[in-house]
DNA sequence: TATATTATGATACCTTAGTCTCGTATTTAG
DNA sequence: CTAAATACGAGACTAAGGTATCATAATATA
């Protein structure tokens, strides 16, 4: 009466299903206090009360866990729907900014962890990095729609510069501020507008 | 009679100054040939005929090892002195593809251990990333000085966006060949050139 | 009830980066 | 020649990510 799918119902002993959500919350709160490297696999475990094994039977990796982790605390991104394009990037620049004061170094080591393990660069893609690109170029394109933008922008060149500049900062450390993300959104957009000698006009 | 320097000599067994190359040697070749994670400072020390300490007493990491490696064979970049800014861009970057073909693996292995150990970072900064720097900003100050580059560009965006473009399709697995070169290049002169509409002239 | 199947925690195990120690070799200073 | 200082190769050691194994628990099917 309360389950609807036997059919599909393996046999054996079902999963835990509160381990997941246990080892996601442990994994996120550790690594913020201790940062990703100062957390080890077993520390996880033991916070979140279960085995190595278990978590290994969920996740492959102490990177894809983290990921993982912090993808859903994440939340959806705030993102304006209309407007300028330049009122746009900005708007979603500094929203990632804030975002990163907390999960910065905690990106950094995954970004880190990616660069020998070609199965998670694949999640790190499909899970941060591209639906981050596709909100940019979603502005760029509203933008080539609108009028503000050229029509031949080269919209996957510019969100490779865009998204590009703020890596190459975290990367090496460098601050990521509101003044950083209006500097480089005017960068960007001198490149693929339309009227790109007005930006005092517009003030 | 050999030394002039004995009052500076200090005492005791001095280094074996073959060992130092032989390390260089021997860890750019095994990183060539097996990648970064392949190799091990085992297989590097026992390749160059010494101990593991022997190693750790020259340099302080395996990254730092590498680095030095890499650096000490990158030799001295081919860069144009002259010529129109956006050309010798693309004659920069083009350069550094081709490197990158050999040594692009290695290099994201450095740039992702840069990113828990902050005195490897300054290192590499120093090392990789702010001689690159200096050359790609040299010649927008260059093109600023000719006219080709408006007086209020932003130089250092412009840098962080010209190199950050190729480290996220680098660090992304991404493909980095001459059309990316062409348009990465194009992209970023489109933001600071004073002419930026008359590329269709200049053929 | 009996059997096959899967999950669990615990633990042993492997490899690696990096540290530490030891016995020995090579140098300077006296 | 002796003592202090430093380098050397070798190997023990630690901590970590990840794998494999084991006894046991919980489930489906028959």
């Amino acid at each position: 009466m309360t389950k609807m799918t036997t059919s599909t119902r393996s046999p054996g002993r079902p999963r835990d299903n509160k381990v997941g959500p246990s080892l996601l919350a442990a994994a996120r709160q550790l690594v913020l206090q201790h940062g990703y490297c100062g957390v080890s696999i077993q520390m996880i475990a033991t916070e979140a009360g279960v085995g190595r094994q278990t978590l290994y039977r969920r996740w492959p990796s102490k990177a894809e866990l983290v990921l993982a982790a912090f993808l859903e605390s994440a939340g959806d991104a705030d993102v304006l729907s209309d407007g300028r394009a330049e009122k746009r990037l900005l708007h979603f620049l500094v929203n990632v900014f804030r975002n990163l004061q907390q999960d910065g170094p905690a990106i950094r080591n995954l970004i880190a962890s990616a660069q020998d393990d070609p199965e998670f660069l694949k999640s790190f893609r499909a899970g941060f990095v591209e639906p981050r690109a596709e909100i940019v170029a979603t502005i760029f394109r509203d933008g080539i729609a609108n009028g503000e933008i050229l029509e031949d922008a080269d919209v996957e060149m510019a969100v490779a510069a865009f998204h590009g500049a703020f890596w190459y900062h975290l990367l090496l450390g460098g601050k990521l501020d509101a003044e950083f993300a209006q500097r480089l959104t005017r960068l960007i957009m001198k490149s693929i507008s339309k009227e790109p000698r007005e930006e005092e006009l517009l003030k």
